[in-house]
DNA sequence: CTGTTAGCGCTTTCAC
DNA sequence: GTGAAAGCGCTAACAG
């Protein structure tokens, strides 16, 4: 059986397609009685308007595009997830992208997806700036998820005062000596933590080793020897999957953590409280860093979706910083088991 | 500036729209030198066929949706990985929707995104049999990951072969006695692990402890005591998240994993070759269950997608079972630390 | 209040 | 080979 149309719900409830769609819209000049005929009508056929014919007309799709440079990253899992569930919230639905880090696909990506959906949120394009800023007016409405351009909304974590935290918080059980385990070197939220590292050396007189990284368990792995011998009494992984990798080897080889060495790794993914010792840590809100890309969104798409509900995030937010156009969530520093006091 | 239309190129071109349809879509039956002007116009103008125009007249909107309980399940976002990147390949876009482990909101979902897609996948459906099967057939095409209903394609992980070949494991390491975590209650894929122990329990005379369970860290962690309780030897977790948590507890009340105690978990997520001990397990592929959820729906769908690309997915598969129209894939046993001879 | 009609931007008969 | 015109299924003027 053929899916009804507006026309075979005309016929049966003995008036005209616009009356129809008014009455399924809701459209208060509509007659009550043959709003009710309608909408019997309609129910009788399962009828239900063409989302497809109804987006060409209305020029909204209801939908909105979400590019990642790698679903299999838990933070972009995250941020999809919040967003998703948001925008869900809203009567919106959600195409994803992934672009598997190939930078040169994403402009593509972004574009096509672009075309299909009301918007787009670009979650951390790895394409270098210039490039990014010449996309963005083709994409608009657009959102950025940990990327900077100000142009548009963005939201992001402070990956610099998490790591500023994790400084802060190894300096006072006594050390001076850190590796920081890189990620990947086009990474926007890498050159955060550079910049914050550097910031911090400069007023705290320690020296930080930087190692070439990763973002994943085996660049930690593969990055034991390296750190144990730069001499340093803390390390700083990227992420926590990293900082897991090293722990992993370093224990292998028989390292006492924190004992010998402090590890410190970032984001605080589910897995961190469980490693041992537990992982310390910056906790990166990324669930509610998609909340907060949809809330950009929603309200640039002029936010008037179809089922409007509230965002059952739970508590309410520091206002100020949430509220803004560039929202900067504050990772929280989370101490676990993997720092101790430097070793003399 | 407005998006150009075809009309536009048309003008540019100086052709009818119908031309400049065909010589876009590649129709052989125009003529090579307009055909070339045509493009040049379009280029000129940046034109692009607009998506939701052409899936309107084709009835294809070359975009399928991915229903999953919970996109904070690794196994899922495996799953939508694969499918992702599969699609992708053969010019196919992905909506995705959460239905948070709301049973009662699947269906709705389920309809609501096929009718913007040309298909729709339903990872894991938690609904029950009879109303899945209702269901089904007015979302056709349709697939279903991990789940049985064979009335239509589907793909699944053969969860009762890994719990054989769990169980073959720690049997024959000298275990008898075994504690058992299930995971919801309502999930297909512990119905098949219950299965797969029963079966096995019943010919090798061992003694089963079924415990409640969960499927995350917490839920394992609680049950520490519980399994403790039991007197087993060696703990089969619903999966690899319930295992390390209940490791954890474990040691942290210091038994010893697996002096005292074996514990082994289910998936082989990335992390858990890096718990201490690393965890015995059973390896589900999948990502590639998400790919091969795609290639059945694409097969269905008559995969003449816009950019037929192969499926880089590496190494050719054992054939028989994947190429199938139900492809169950056996988990591989991952031995590891977690597991080893049953204490006397 | 309700019906008629003109599109939304495209593809595809059907003639020429 | 190419164009005119009829829709795909719906909404929104525009008249009554």
């Amino acid at each position: 059986m053929a899916r009804s149309t507006i026309a075979d719900v005309a016929r049966l409830a003995g008036v005209s397609v616009a009356t129809v769609s008014r009455a399924l819209n809701g459209n208060p000049s509509v007659d009550p009685a043959l709003a009710e005929r309608v909408r019997a009508a309609a129910i009788e056929l399962q009828y239900s308007a063409s989302p497809l014919a109804r987006s060409l007309v209305l020029g909204r799709t209801a939908t909105i595009a979400v590019v990642v440079p790698d679903l299999g990253n838990p933070t972009f899992q995250e941020v999809l997830r919040g967003l998703s569930l948001a925008a869900k919230a809203e009567g919106y639905h959600v195409l994803v992208a992934d672009s598997a880090e190939a930078v040169e696909e994403e402009r593509a990506l972004a574009l096509d997806t672009r075309r299909r959906t009301d918007g787009v949120v670009l979650v951390a394009p790895r394409m270098p700036d210039d490039e990014l800023a010449a996309l963005l007016p083709e994409l608009a409405p657009v959102v950025l998820v940990n990327r900077r351009p100000d142009a548009v909304p963005a939201v992001g974590a402070d990956y610099g005062a998490g790591v500023t935290a994790l400084l802060e918080h190894l300096h006072g059980l006594g050390h001076r000596s850190f590796a920081y385990l890189a990620g990947l070197e086009r990474s926007v939220s890498n050159a955060a933590r550079v910049a914050a590292i550097e910031a911090f050396a400069e007023r705290s007189a320690i020296t930080v080793h930087r190692l070439p990284g990763g973002v994943d368990f085996d660049a930690g792995a593969a990055s034991a020897d390296a750190v144990l011998a730069t001499g340093a009494t803390a390390a700083l992984a990227f992420n926590d999957l990293v900082a897991m990798g090293l722990m992993s080897t370093l224990q292998g080889r028989g390292v006492d953590v924190p004992g010998e060495l402090s590890v410190v790794g970032f984001d605080d993914i589910p897995f961190a409280a469980y490693t041992s010792p537990p992982l310390t840590t910056a906790a990166v809100p990324t669930l509610r860093l998609g909340e907060l890309a949809w809330a950009a969104m929603s309200a640039t798409l002029g936010a008037s979706g179809a089922a409007p509900a509230a965002l059952g995030s739970g508590a309410r937010e520091p206002a100020a910083d949430a509220a803004s156009a560039h929202p900067l969530l504050v990772p929280d520093l989370v101490v676990r088991g993997s720092s101790g006091p430097a070793r003399r």
